[in-house]
DNA sequence: CGGTTCATTGATTCGCGTCAATGCAGGTGG
DNA sequence: CCACCTGCATTGACGCGAATCAATGAACCG
């Protein structure tokens, strides 16, 4: 499902049109702004761009798997992302859901140490981790950027951890929501409508609970006035405050 | 209890007594070769060593404090701390159990996002945030090494992040027997015998669970022969393969 | 030696998981 | 265009694992 091989091979084809009409597929990349590599001028950017490929995943195909030798390294165009871990008996736990602007890779290791499926339909570019090293090594400012990304998934972790250690379960959908709400609305989303691209057990693997336990605690939240539910993948935080108090926010 | 302007008062009698036969307090430092300072070579050694002092902290002293501004760095090096987050109601969320060698900083904001607190006595070297900062910017060797530390942080959270959302009780024990005797031996300890600073309540803070469940399976692997309690804060994991196997070792 | 702190053990409760049925929407083919 | 199928979400009944509440035990210390 998921040969690395196949990575380099298939430009996917908005990125070779633009080839065929630029320089670079970067020069009118979408994310750039959003991207680690906004940080990158001229020539230092050019190298970034020349290193860089296409390539699209259909929904539920996997990007990367734990334990694969990590040759390739990927930005988020568009669609959602999801990263996670197993358990031998197939437990698993999510530890974040990536979008158009966010970098899959920096993995501590030779390998992966995640797993990373697309949920919806999903574009990326894509590096060869070699060059990429490389290009870190040379280049400042993309390493004091990574480094500020690290940091940020630490504290992110450790927010984390303390939903899923010691937060109830209304409190991790309420975390959820607010979360995904934070996020949205500076993607610049409608305030307070909030879009699910993942599914209920997706949701449920992130917060460490049962689908069952998100589907009713979405429920109750509904009867208590806290949310709409638009459709299954759309809803309307009808008192954003209200969750917040919910969630334990400090 | 911790004053962030009394870091600076208070160099501790072992360094200043090494300041006066040496140039630097970190000439004779017993855990340099464990920490990040040891990447740093000549005159870059000389200017961490021109900000550093000392201090100590006594046990259940508190370091630093989520929300305190971040103006200080820390590198302990003597004795065990635990860094942790906290919710409104005191539930409380450990992250990591820090010892010597280890680097406590680096927070993605201009404060800390997470409480430090010396679980023993503690020894510890401190920076000045702005200086340290400095010197991240003009020594490449001192950034990338602290890149990779953040690395492997985030990998050690995602670990954690698995535990907490999806591991029994059991086998979250396991774990972490097993964890603890995998750092004890890195340092040099007796293989299989583990040392354990912390309470039960600050295992069971680490692992989201009780203190009752964390001491129930304890005396249940005691009763399966996978170890031998020594002392409460001393373990003998005779049947290290088994308790890898509980811990969902992959 | 009494007091304090922490670990262990026991009895009971309860939140969430498990198992199972039903509902609902989207896609497909007749 | 509708009947059917399929995948997911919701809802319900029930059980279990860990939390809670409570008591006892063991180590340490002035």
């Amino acid at each position: 499902m998921s040969d690395p091989s196949a990575h380099s091979k298939e430009p996917v084809a908005f990125l070779a049109q633009r080839m065929s009409r630029t320089a670079s597929p970067c020069d009118q990349c979408a994310v750039r702004e959003h991207s680690f590599c906004d940080v990158l001028q001229g020539q230092e950017f050019s190298r970034l761009a020349a290193i860089v490929t296409g390539r699209s995943f259909g929904a539920r195909q996997t990007v990367v798997q734990e334990g694969d030798r990590a040759e390739w390294l990927f930005n988020i165009i568009s669609g959602t992302v999801k990263l996670y871990r197993t358990l031998p008996d197939g437990r698993t736990q999510i530890v974040g859901f990536l979008r158009d602007g966010d970098f899959v890779g920096v993995p501590a290791g030779p390998d992966y140490l995640l797993s990373a499926e697309a949920i919806t339909p999903v574009q990326v570019c894509v590096f060869p981790k070699r060059a990429f090293d490389r290009l870190i090594g040379e280049c400042q400012a993309l390493e004091k950027k990574l480094f500020e990304l690290a940091r940020s998934e630490v504290a992110a972790a450790h927010e984390h951890m303390l939903l899923l250690g010691r937060k109830t379960a209304s409190e991790r959908v309420a975390s959820f929501l607010v979360e995904s709400a934070v996020t949205d609305a500076s993607a610049g989303s409608p305030e307070r409508h909030v879009h699910l691209p993942m599914a209920r057990n997706e949701i449920a693997d992130y917060l460490g609970l049962t689908m069952e336990t998100v589907s009713r605690t979405l429920t109750k939240f509904r009867a208590q006035g806290l949310i709409v539910l638009k459709a299954s993948d759309h809803v309307l935080l009808s008192r954003f405050d209200r969750l917040r108090e919910v969630a334990g926010a400090r």
